[in-house]
DNA sequence: GCATTTTCTCTATTATGTAGAACCTGGACC
DNA sequence: GGTCCAGGTTCTACATAATAGAGAAAATGC
């Protein structure tokens, strides 16, 4: 297989984390979301080399914005998801989608027929 | 990480995998489940080393059944998923599906209200 | 200035994912 | 009974993904 042909677990979550938060996602809004959501703690160290990576594959891009006049204001660095990201997690999902197809019913974990 | 908290991407496919086969379970039957329902190419080394580090974190079990008296009769060995195994699996989706809850309407992958 | 806040960058390490060659074992064939 | 074939597993090596946390920036408040 090619090299980082398939979304790893980690950055299927911070895609998604990002795309819910539209156009307020950067580093620490994007670790709350996850944390918020899944209840899994996050390193930040762990979200920013997802995203680093994310980006280098083509799947968001990034920018720095002015620093806003608030107390540790510093210029917040936003992510948004690219057309090829977009298809990458659908194709993520649907590659779980029918791996599960069928299975988890009442919680049985039994294949049904 | 704490180490191996969470399941990886494929450790999720192979485990599906694994319960879908139910007692059919083994290195090849569970390369070609994969590759039948997700059309992804797979290696059957891939396929074993994920199932030994599964194995190791008591998520599954294996054992050695006896040669069948076929052609390329060797001995097989059979998984079967633990009930840890059944709740990684679990929580796994949970996790994802808690991520993707009101996105994906129409395939669009804008937050919905 | 200097402490404090929010955010990002960097480094290091472990875990996961991946391919494929080598090897094992029985049947078929002659 | 040797050789090839088919279905299986083991082993090894390396690439990519996940993770923590310390440290550096940049802004405000006093």
């Amino acid at each position: 297989m090619a090299k980082g042909e398939y979304l790893g677990e980690f950055e299927q979550i911070v895609l998604l984390a990002l795309i819910r938060l539209a156009d307020n996602a950067y580093g620490m809004t994007i670790r709350q979301e996850i944390e918020k959501r899944t209840g899994r703690y996050v390193s930040i160290g762990a979200v920013y080399a997802t995203l680093d990576r994310l980006e280098k594959k083509g799947y968001v891009d990034s920018w720095l914005a002015d620093p806003t006049a608030e107390r540790g204001g510093r210029a917040k660095r936003y992510f948004e998801l690219l057309p090829a990201g977009s298809s990458a997690i659908q194709r993520s999902k649907e590659m779980l989608t029918s791996m599960w197809e069928g299975l988890d019913v009442d919680g049985d974990l039994t294949p049904q027929t």
